[in-house]
DNA sequence: GTGAAAGCGCTAACAC
DNA sequence: GTGTTAGCGCTTTCAC
């Protein structure tokens, strides 16, 4: 069943060293020669085992990304915008998720270990600075989307603290003074990067910083109704809201709604990274969006360029982010 | 940099094949080389080189998945489901995008071609029935999510038949007579099979099956809007709305909306896909949900089955759909 | 321009 | 219980 550069070889009359040649455009060889084995290839619907061949190159032409769950449509975009870019060199792009299990990440970098691939990316990640550190010395890896702190591993990212900045700035020029934060725990380094920013433009305003202002929970959408409820349960209330993700913003939407406020009027929320939700959702979202496509070429870009070499590119790349104001922010 | 299993042996003063036989848990070695190889590698930091290792046992343990795009909430639960079992089996999951381009599908399948994987799922597909079956001759691949008409392939998918007809008759119950559908065009075999099934409904309940009640498009938002604008532009408005997808359902809510319709109350509205955004659109949407998870088990299961076997299952298993009531459907 | 042959890292059959 | 060795399919050096 499994057809071999041996068979091709045998059945064109030539070795297998020709076929060889012929198949990887090398230069020297005869037209006659080129002609017969690529009629043989067909012939015998030959593919060449890419096991072997990479066996011998000790190379692969894989990238490997590795997300922390697939259900999050911001990777999708990541991904195909590294496959754009990676596509044209001849890598092919693969991707695993670990759905937030710290043992399905470790195991999914054995491709890494095993030579299976010849670099990663990781969107997210679970394991510490130093791991990432020591795995940067053998392999080629790179952070997307969430860096780090303390791992020198070429990293692509939107400047976290800038967007927080941004957002909260935003909503202070459309008249709030009183603004809501909605955040992850602080081992989430892009959740407290954006929650720095909040910070440092409220400062820079001279507003005053309110400790019930500040609601730190998971990711999941419930926490964002909770936040909702808790600000609204307060004495002096604020009137805008930013979240650290749309799905956040969303719930705490909901749930605004649900006191019967006018989001865009009542409560202005502004989310983060722009996902096919904010312009479905009644009223459309404010949120900051994230260039996915961009960081996705860049990043496969990058990468690539650090497999090819041995000096190593470990710098922290930034990347522009946008703010994009729709119907659920408005003039106090 | 690079550490051989020969290193490992050297250093460890045994032969190869004794530290072969350590790590793959072959039965016949002493407890005493079991231990110093197990040292040694860790010393050493050795790591299979799985390239080599697949090459000699022509299997690679890995399973491709195919689709569409990385951008359906949808598909990330199917490969979730399938890494769950095929975890278990020792088996890892890759995914690749091809993003509706033919070309990158066909590229994608090279691994199976390449003998890089062992077998690949498609979830949705370009190809034909009979290059699907060309295919499924020589290797083991599976639908899943969405069959092909006339293929001869192991496909999991839920009853799209049988589901458009249960939904039109849970709309029917409500009380509606005059149900519109959005869909796409024929090509596409689950939405057919859907509006096969709605029509059954339809003359099941002895309702007239109005041309003008049908719109045909794509997957993309704006046609659901399309959709629901055509459907009010009508004298005789339609009172419910059936659409083949989640995300067109909620295109053609936010459309009525913006009529000045309470959807739920003046029109109802039911999607399909039971994604995250049916929660937190208001109002909540109704929808038929499949069981993405188990079909992912389902799928790896029958394919690993098939993997491991000369006689090819190729059979069309069914998974049970549910209707999910929420807040865009009511009584009229 | 072409072929013979070595060898990539590994497993497994065989011999002891 | 362990070692020797052939060979998986391929690329590439070397010789002609």
């Amino acid at each position: 069943m499994s057809v071999t550069i041996k068979d091709v070889a045998r059945e064109a009359g030539v070795s297998v060293a020709t076929v060889s040649r012929v198949l990887n455009g090398s230069a020297n060889v005869s037209e006659a020669s080129s002609k017969l084995v690529h009629e043989t290839v067909k012939r015998l619907g030959y593919s060449p085992n890419f096991l072997g061949r990479n066996l011998r190159k000790k190379e692969t032409n894989v990238i490997l990304v590795i997300m922390p769950t697939s259900e999050h449509s911001l990777y999708g975009t990541i991904i195909s915008g590294m496959q754009e870019y990676a596509g044209k060199l001849g890598y092919d792009i693969i991707s695993a998720a670990y759905n937030n299990v710290a043992d399905n990440e470790e195991r999914q970098l054995n491709m890494l270990f095993n030579r299976t691939v010849d670099g990663a990316v990781l969107l997210g990640t679970s394991m510490s600075a130093q791991k990432l550190n020591e795995l940067a010395q053998n392999y080629n890896i790179a952070l997307c989307c969430e860096g780090v702190e303390g791992a020198d591993v070429l990293t692509v990212a939107v400047d976290d603290e800038q967007a927080g900045y941004d957002a909260a700035k935003v909503l202070i020029g459309l008249g709030h003074k009183k603004i809501g934060l909605i955040c992850v725990d602080s081992a989430n380094v892009s959740s407290r990067k954006r929650e720095n920013g909040y910070l440092r433009a409220l400062r820079d305003s001279g507003l005053e910083v309110k400790d019930e202002y500040i609601w730190r929970g998971s990711y999941e959408a419930h926490n964002g109704a909770d936040a909702m409820e808790h600000f609204m349960s307060l004495d002096d209330k604020p009137t805008a809201v930013f979240a650290v993700s749309d799905l956040l913003a969303v719930a705490a939407c909901k749930k605004a709604q649900s006191l019967g406020l006018a989001v865009g009027k009542d409560i202005s929320v502004m989310g983060f990274d722009n996902i096919s939700m904010c312009e479905m959702f009644t009223p459309t979202l404010s949120t900051v969006s994230q260039p996915c496509r961009k960081m996705g070429e860049f990043v496969a870009r990058k990468l690539i360029e650090n497999i090819g070499t041995d000096s190593k590119d470990a710098k922290f790349y930034y990347m522009g982010h946008d703010i994009i104001l729709r119907e659920s922010t408005g003039k106090i």
